[in-house]
DNA sequence: CCATTAAGTCAACAGGTGTTGATTTAGTTC
DNA sequence: GAACTAAATCAACACCTGTTGACTTAATGG
């Protein structure tokens, strides 16, 4: 659970800044969990302890806020620092697999919430943006042959798919002891490494 | 476009079943393009000519239309056809690259019309409930070792990240030429072969 | 201490949601 | 052709949606 999520501890003092650091934590929190259309402004605005009003004031918008989660979230980015290509599989493996490292956590976190709420229109838009720019374009930097692109577009397919199948599907390899944890991480660096060399 | 999408051709004869058929394919019209939450019932009343009130009152609600899309789309299911462990990844391939084939392509539809509107709470448990009794359930049947049930998942996975990555997130290797649409193929059959047997 | 400004609250809006009951219409059967 | 039945329509429901304007309250500057 986030840090503001839960009402204020004690006397709510005035603070614009902070109430608007709520709200975008309430609002991922909500979006990691639900699509864009199925989230409510109010949900929101109840779980940050806040007026509803306050959201479109702040944010301009529903848009605006998702949008805004979004941008806030992508600090580093999936493939920001330096990384080579041939590490690219063992480094997305662990990225699914890991959710004790805290920073590993929120950046596939960041990915889950454009996966759940790619299909309504108005969010739509943003994330594919968000995928092409953010994504596809420094992952396939990386690559950096003639298949970049092809190549790119596989390792996100795997990527998106242990995604789905884990956290929306809530489908799962992951529940059991250490030992099947360590061969799911095995597997799907396998299966990274496939989509980058077939 | 569908049958009955549009306003009957000539008189509205009363007919239940096919004004039924009507609202059931326009459903899944709409289904396939957005999510569960961001489609409303009077777009899909419009598009097969009727009046809104007859959803409810033939299908028991929205929901229970979505499950009847699903259930009535679900004919043959994904691998009900005698098919043996060596033969799926072939299998797979082309029926994530073959749009000629109306029957591959109506299989295909209806995983993408689960993938848009898993993450609406409603439609979600719906969705999750056929994806492990008519999805998974069969595939690890057909693979039918040990390890049956992690391979099919690494399976689904693949195969759920390509319909993703080309249909909802729109990024398409696939609209190209011919030449490419086939190696296209090929690298999606060695991706499903990796899932297996790695 | 008062005035000013920003932060938060409240209520209402206009429009949309799924759903239901009463009513009318068309087709079938005697 | 009249009676009956099933299909389709209409209007309204209670509720929820995002958003806006006017208002109240708290903090800060002089």
């Amino acid at each position: 659970m986030s840090r503001t999520t839960i009402v204020p501890p004690g006397i709510k003092k005035r603070d614009a800044i902070a109430t608007r650091a709520s709200i975008l934590s309430a609002a991922r929190d909500r979006f990691l969990r639900e699509s864009y259309a199925s989230v409510g402004l109010r949900d929101i605005a109840g779980d940050a302890g806040v007026d509803v009003a306050l959201i479109s004031r702040y944010f301009g918008g529903k848009e605006g806020l998702f949008r805004d989660v979004l941008l806030h979230g992508k600090e580093g980015g999936l493939f920001r620092q330096p990384l080579s290509a041939t590490e690219i599989p063992a480094y997305l493996a662990q990225l699914v697999v890991d959710d004790a490292d805290e920073n590993r956590q929120h950046r596939m976190e960041m990915f889950i919430v454009m996966l759940r709420s790619a299909s309504s229109p108005q969010a739509g838009e943003i994330i594919r943006d968000l995928v092409h720019h953010d994504i596809l374009g420094p992952l396939a930097e990386i690559l950096g042959d003639e298949n970049a692109e092809l190549r790119a577009n596989m390792l996100l397919a795997v990527l998106m798919g242990i995604g789905v199948l884990r956290t929306i599907m809530k489908i799962d390899a992951l529940d059991g002891s250490p030992r099947q944890r360590a061969e799911c991480e095995y597997r799907f660096r396998c299966l990274f490494e496939a989509a980058l060399t077939c």
